[in-house]
DNA sequence: GCATTAACATACAATCTGTATGTATCCTGA
DNA sequence: TCAGGATACATACAGATTGTATGTTAATGC
């Protein structure tokens, strides 16, 4: 019975190849770091050729951002899932969403890539774009409605959410990095608090 | 007329040379980015060959260590010598060293060296011990001294500016990259206001 | 079925990094 | 002051990496 004979379709094939390459450079990328992870280690641990991975990528840089992409399409999904629900009440969707933020940045690597090694390689203005394309709206659609409804002063919105955005990601690496992540999450609240109270 | 054939000191040569190479590397860390950056091109620029740089540095890395060392001193300098003026007045002060951070920072490639290729390379801790080590402290002395003055509520502080830092390093890229100044500087006043009213 | 194209594997050229080694210059102690 | 050692380099080398060019096998379209 030979097990890897059975006949693949284009599609299949390149689908499978494409999937364990992004795999095997994601665990690598993480456990190091961009730079110091080798094309001919991300191939080995995927059991491929770098012949397959330039067929597939452009160079090791056009690798990583599909792995980033990845990662920020999913922790955009999860912030999404967790705010949707209270959508009629976007303070409380806010808080949601920045729950969800902090859940899915724990997972292992995450920071690196999206905090650290995306901005670097990848430019932050890549960053950024990547959020919105996947609609990374939770935190620009709650401060707009909080604006709408009077519980926060009206401010340029996206300037807004970005230094927002910012502090959110620096909390999540500090928090990462062994910090107590309560008074993180306090200083937190207590920027968006004010923000609100100073409305009044 | 031999102008080179000076005699000098052990001292003299490392310091002149340790100067130069830093230079040319500044130069291209920035012009380009660290990994784009050759030690080759390096020591072309400085007039010099790779023997000293390795003499001088343990890697590449130590190099630019240094280069970023430099600059995280320059641009605290700068925010400590506007800051200071106003030591009786925190909330002044803390004005004028917010002016003379944007304006440090608009410097070619400070950016890049402090805030994306620097974290990625040397680890956000690493810079953040810098920014402590050079006496970057208005910020977090601005924001107990507010808070002593019961300006702001009292919070754990070192979270807080680390929280706000964030938040103007996002600021600083955003205004480079082009976008409008006044809504990032807008948007981060109201963010400060909003810890200060929120205290009443 | 057959020509074409896609999906790889292999081989190669150009660099780059760090180290080892060699040499000239400076410093130090007798 | 001068001889021996240390310092400041320059040169040469080994290993590894990236991207490309070329070759081969398997799928697809007519």
């Amino acid at each position: 019975m030979q097990a890897t004979k059975t006949r693949r379709s284009n599609k299949d094939r390149t689908d499978a190849t494409r999937a364990d390459l992004i795999a095997a450079a994601r665990k690598l990328f993480t456990e190091k770091s961009y730079a110091e992870t080798g094309t001919p280690e991300i191939v080995a641990a995927a059991g491929v050729t770098r012949g397959a991975l330039y067929h597939h990528f452009a160079d090791k840089q056009a690798l990583f951002r599909a792995v980033v992409e990845m990662e920020a399409k999913a922790v955009a999904a999860e912030i999404e899932r967790a705010a949707e629900r209270f959508d009629e009440n976007p303070g409380i969707a806010l808080l949601a969403g920045s729950d969800a933020y902090f859940t899915a940045m724990r997972v292992p690597g995450r920071t690196r890539l999206l905090l650290l090694d995306g901005p670097a390689v990848l430019g932050r203005a890549a960053l950024d774009e990547m959020d919105l394309r996947h609609g990374n709206r939770t935190l620009r659609e709650g401060l707009a409605a909080m604006m709408d409804a009077g519980l926060i002063r009206r401010l340029p919105v996206e300037p807004l959410a970005e230094l927002l955005g910012a502090a959110f990601d620096r909390a999540a690496l500090a928090i990462e990095a062994g910090s107590p992540t309560d008074d993180y999450l306090t200083a937190l609240h207590a920027i968006i608090d004010g923000l609100a109270q100073s409305a009044k």
